[in-house]
DNA sequence: CCAGTGAGTTAGCCTATGTTAGCGTCGGGC
DNA sequence: GCCCGACGCTAACATAGGCTAACTCACTGG
């Protein structure tokens, strides 16, 4: 099954701020990410930016576009992104993904819980949310190590992903630093009780992460 | 094609506030709304809510099931909702399903808007975003006359699918309303002058609507 | 070696929005 | 006819988070 997708597989690369798709493309490729990390997001016409969703090694980027015949938002490479493209041209490639069903349903429960948090969370509850989703995002990818991993986003981009300033998420993680529920330092990420961070971050009782 | 799946299909009813799924449900089946109101939401421990899709007249709830073994979040009628209940049961239905793919698009695309709503844009701005998606929305179902249709929500439940109070709601209402760009009275709703209503939300050159 | 750039940090001020509380109206049930 | 609960509305006050602006510290490239 995988052979027959093979043929159309092709190792990529991207760097730092560069589109794996621009708007309105007609989506032609999923990129399975092997190495770095990518967002898709939107700019509102005075410079506002949401990030929609984060990409992790591991990802499929994006299950989404299975769905609809354009993009309407542009995906950019966060780091150096290494990646395989693999084709969409042959619409049964989807079907015979490997778990792609499920990668696409958890891709859209995701945004779900994103949802309430920007709707109806406070900084702290969205960072800890963020944080810990991301965390166990790496953990599953086999990235995680104790309870520490990578985490190469800067503080504008986690605003942007979490619909608060830079500056204000500044602050808020200095806080939760000097309270110690968190160590985050050079792109690095160590959370020292899983626990207390969820208690921070308000997750409905049956949420997953 | 649909005569096949005719013999699963219902008529069902439902009352303001009854729920059309529970969490953790396995759905089973699919609505088609024929007339009211639903919305899917979500609670946080401490009461706070979010509203996370509309359902209007002529809309499926929930294309998303689709893809998950389980709901996560429960579905609710609004008002009274007349509907037809569609077996899920055999998975064929849905790919023989008319219109469902796009639908399922459709209803991924605007999570995305909602969550750039949600994450990066003022009161006004959500309020201007909501309302002519519903009206728009009820355009199509044929249910708008002239630049009016019902809106059958009340201010709380604005509230909660914009992530604002209903008292800022309310605020930001009558401020719109004095300025004129838009009339909202008993569950009806009309705009003097959509292209007005449109600078106001804030939308991307490209955002359909 | 220096200039330029991006990132993190801090401070001071400001405002959009939340909070609390209370009022009036309407409609349904008894 | 009366209660009672939704709902819309308003006002006074409180605050989380936005905005602006500086300063520092790498790092990069010439």
């Amino acid at each position: 099954m995988l052979s027959q997708i093979a043929a159309s597989e092709d190792l990529v690369f991207f760097r730092p701020h560069q589109f794996l798709t621009r708007e309105h493309d007609r989506p032609e490729a999923l990129y399975d990410i092997l190495e770095g990390w990518a967002c898709r997001h939107r700019l509102l016409p005075d410079g506002r930016r949401q990030i929609t969703a984060l990409y992790l090694p591991g990802d499929l980027c994006d299950p989404m576009w299975s769905l609809a015949p354009t993009c309407h938002e542009p995906v950019i490479a966060l780091t150096n992104v290494r990646a395989t493209r693999k084709s969409l041209v042959d619409p049964s490639t989807i079907d015979r993904h490997k778990g792609f069903s499920s990668r696409l349903a958890e891709s859209v429960e995701r945004q779900s819980n994103w949802l309430v948090s920007l709707g109806r969370k406070t900084a702290v509850e969205r960072l800890a949310h963020l944080l810990l989703e991301l965390f166990e995002r790496m953990r599953r990818a086999g990235l995680a190590y104790g309870q520490q991993c990578a985490l190469p986003l800067t503080q504008t981009d986690i605003a942007d992903a979490t619909g608060l300033t830079a500056v204000h998420v500044n602050r808020t993680l200095q806080s939760m630093r000097s309270k110690g529920v968190l160590e985050l330092h050079s792109k690095w990420l160590r959370i020292p009780d899983l626990g207390a961070l969820r208690d921070l971050a308000a997750l409905g009782p049956h949420d997953a992460l």
